[in-house]
RNA sequence: GGCGAGAUGGCCAAGUGGUAAGGCAGAAGUCUGCAAAACUUCCAUUCGCGGGUUCGAUUCCCGCUCUCGCCUCCA
């Protein structure tokens, strides 16, 4: 049996998975904000969370995983009101293209989908346990805060102290940059570090506000993600996930929330992804670099082939996305297409799998027990591939069979399903099939010379005839 | 300014105190009327630069150069 390693953001080490208590793994993720096509940097967070679970299961644990869909934040209100739709209508358009994404890249459906509008009154009473604790006050306004000096273990999982936080104007003056802040709904804090657990009505909010103790208005965004992981896996659970941008302040101030509402430590394990760049640099709408799943699909690139380059470095690092990447992940995974057509034979790779099952593909599930070395266990999965390839004959019943269902569960930690390929349905002229099935009748004919000269036609009218025993294929040149 | 990550063959990318996985691309061959596909073989005496520790460093230490990310609501 492997064990799963898993580095946590805290404490900064490889540590053991294993489930706090009982005999499953609690593991929240961070889900979208669903006011907008997600892109790839997102998905790289989502298909990593995915490869976790994936390995963990495979080594037999059980895992009971929560991702939350964000429909009530700044941005979805912001936008569905310039769209002059409700918050509903305009979320859950978005939610069901994320779906439909996340279903493209063969991500495993969560066991729980919370979202953060079902989840008003359970953060309302959070806010009310915060100020009866003394964590929390509420201002004139109406809105509440979490008093950050009440909790002497603020900034342990950022390490706070050792950052030396500046305010914005000393990073402006350096040459840094720092994000506009709506300061409009947080002058009234008794500090600037507070942040808002309750922000109270706005007239650009619209018809977006609840009813609460300090009167109409809306959950501060942290608030929401430690509400729905208390209901959904307790007051204390194993794993935490999300994009490396969310360990500060996010994740900081869900730990604050929580474990002071809770009275119990938050969560035991971290596990941030880190951002992915495009052409080596930041991803950002100004730099035209952001691409969706609808934009790579255009370009012919499938799910699969971006899943693939997703896996190709290890999460812990910038990995670097560049349209080329998708070109060598696509041949990779024809090889793997490959192997699988001559491997024969139908295995289905299911959750239950023990790690026995690996059989001589023990060694992927090794690399991908040691921190999700998704690199390292692709790098193995090839090598494993290459020398059965040559001893395939030589292989008795017993060792295909080992091999086939070995294969299948590697396959299925890395979500790959290997699906024949679509074909881009790009239309054929019909004079180019008219010329290509004449050269078939001259091919059967054995008129190589007139089959050579309307190749060469083909050729020249963007098109490249492939032959295969049964017929020939048309692909544009 | 503070914190952090990184620099490995044409590209991408693992890894280890004992002499560089894997993928893509490229080359040759088998096959094919020719192609394509597939398969086989080949493809870094070398891991940013300069020192040091060591029998031995790409891997440990020091210095330097460069790149990139984060620094309050962006996965």
């Amino acid at each position: 049996m492997s064990h799963l390693q898993l580095f946590d953001s805290q404490t900064r080490q490889n540590q053991p998975v294993k489930p706090i208590e009982g005999d499953t793994l609690g593991f929240y993720c961070c889900g979208p904000t669903v006011y907008g096509p997600a892109h790839i940097g997102n998905f790289r967070t989502f298909v990593m969370q995915d490869v976790f679970r994936r390995v963990a299961e495979s080594t037999g644990l059980k895992v009971r995983h929560v991702r939350n869909i964000t429909d009530l934040d700044d941005k979805t209100i912001r936008q569905s009101q310039e769209q002059s739709m409700s918050l509903g209508d305009f979320t859950s358009g978005w939610t069901e293209k994320f779906h439909a994404d996340a279903e493209a890249l063969n991500l495993l459906q969560p066991h729980v989908e919370p979202s953060a509008v079902e989840h008003i009154p359970e953060q309302i009473e959070m806010i009310e346990t915060l100020i009866e604790k003394g964590y929390a006050y509420a201002t004139d306004e109406g809105s509440v805060y979490f008093r950050v000096d009440s909790f002497e273990d603020y900034g342990r999982l950022s390490r706070l102290k050792e950052r030396e936080i500046t305010t914005g104007t000393e990073i402006a003056k350096s040459g840094g940059s720092v994000s506009e802040r709506e300061d409009s709904d947080e002058y009234e804090r008794d500090s600037a570090a507070d942040f808002v657990l309750w922000k109270s009505r706005k007239d650009e909010d619209g018809p977006n506000y609840w009813d609460s103790p300090w009167g109409a208005g809306r959950p501060g965004w942290h608030l929401e993600c430690s509400a729905m992981c208390k209901k959904h896996l307790g007051d204390s659970f194993d794993i935490h996930s999300g994009g490396e941008d969310l360990l500060f302040p996010h994740h900081e101030n869900e730990i604050a929330q929580s474990e002071c509402c809770n009275g119990a430590t938050f969560v035991h394990h971290w596990f941030h992804i880190t951002h992915l760049m495009v052409d080596a640099k930041k991803m950002s709408k100004s730099l035209g670099n952001l691409y969706t799943l609808a934009d790579l699909d255009e370009k012919g690139h499938s799910a699969e082939v971006v899943r693939y380059v997703l896996l190709s470095g290890s999460y812990r690092q910038q990995l670097n996305f560049t349209l080329d990447s998708l070109d060598a992940a696509g041949s990779a995974l024809r090889k793997l297409r490959d192997f699988q057509e001559k491997l024969g034979g139908e295995v289905a790779p299911n959750a239950a799998a023990s790690a026995e099952a690996f059989g001589p593909f023990q060694p992927v599930l090794d690399a991908l027990c040691l921190d999700l070395n998704t690199a390292d266990a692709l790098g193995k999965l090839f090598s494993i591939v290459k020398t059965t390839q040559k001893q395939l004959d030589s292989l008795s019943d017993d060792e295909l069979e080992a091999t086939r269902r070995g294969f299948a569960h590697s396959l299925y930690a890395f979500g790959f399903s290997l699906a024949a390929t679509d074909e881009p349905a790009t239309d054929i002229p019909a004079e180019v099939q008219e010329m290509a099935e004449q050269r078939w009748q001259a091919k059967a004919d054995k008129d190589w010379a007139k089959c050579d000269e309307l190749r060469d036609q083909i050729k020249a009218a963007g098109w490249v005839v492939k032959d295969s025993k049964d017929g020939f294929e048309l692909e544009p040149a």
